[in-house]
DNA sequence: TATTGTTATACTCTATAACTATA
DNA sequence: TATAGTTATAGAGTATAACAATA
């Protein structure tokens, strides 16, 4: 038989968070879909661009989602069949354009958040004040480090690239 | 301008747990690729077989891993045509199949695990055992929660369909 | 009637690679 | 040379719906 590991915190903790992170992402998609007709990822980019206040570029917007560029050319043009957002070419690069949210993408955004507020709601529901805080403390740490592997990926694939 | 929610330390809690089981996905994701040619999903599916000795019926996957039947079907046939699982008949229902895990199964889930515990060591990197405790406690109640939330969408969904 | 598993279909998301245009 | 964006292609994952076989 082989051998599973149990019994190591660090393990277990991680195992924990992502079942944890899959059950969550699970409701939140199920959730969202069913009551806004939005996915999560298009909530996202309605809501960094609403932040933004209603225009970035698409490189922006992929640094912001963790996403490669390409990724936001055909999510960004599924957004455009449905009229949220539209496009104009940058005034001060002619190889960039700016993807603007417009009057449709604000109220599908307005109509989406309660939505989100009752999901985050039910995910965090009987939690003490404190709770929150120190998991903030520690998510924010697991943020980082999860953001340093990335980086170490990236960096990794760039200079295999530059000695090949 | 819209009104975007900042400063509810619920929804910050909650956002800020989405955007870090992102991240660490990404980051679990394309490292376990990487390095071992399984995907996540793969590697949850060889271990709880494991787990339970080799042998499971679909339904118990599903049930497992929170998937629906059919994907645990189309999962499971790719699996089957990698070597990893193979399907014999069940000897008490006849609507029912054993998935069994093989020796190349068994290989690959060792040969995977050193990089699932990289993985974990990376994301939960200089935490306190304190922190672990606490996150765990937290974590919990997070994945209670958003079983109870996809428990109620089941069910409503049921009645929908039974009322229909 | 309910449950087990499958198939068909379609859509979202992701990854690799190659490409154009501009900086 | 590097960066911005696009396109082509492929595969994984998921959802809805309908289906046959068995309990």
């Amino acid at each position: 038989m082989i051998n599973i590991e149990v019994g190591n915190p660090v393990f277990n903790a991680y195992h924990l968070f992502m079942q944890t992170a899959d059950a969550v992402q699970k409701y939140a998609d199920s959730t969202f879909y069913r009551r806004s007709g939005l996915s999560v990822s298009k909530f996202g980019v309605l809501q960094i661009l609403a932040i933004r206040e209603g225009s970035m570029t698409p490189s922006e917007i992929a640094r912001w989602i963790l996403r490669e560029r390409h990724n936001v050319t055909t999510l960004v043009s599924r957004m455009k069949k449905e009229g949220y957002v539209r496009v104009e070419p940058s005034a001060t690069d002619r190889r960039s354009i700016n993807i603007i949210l417009t009057e449709k993408g604000y109220e599908k955004l307005e109509q989406a958040q309660p939505v989100a507020r009752d999901i985050a709601n039910q995910v965090m529901a009987s939690m003490s004040e404190r709770s929150l805080n120190s998991m903030t403390k520690t998510l924010n740490m697991v943020r980082k480090n999860a953001h340093n592997g990335l980086d170490e990926l990236t960096n990794k694939s760039k200079k295999r690239r530059k000695s090949a």
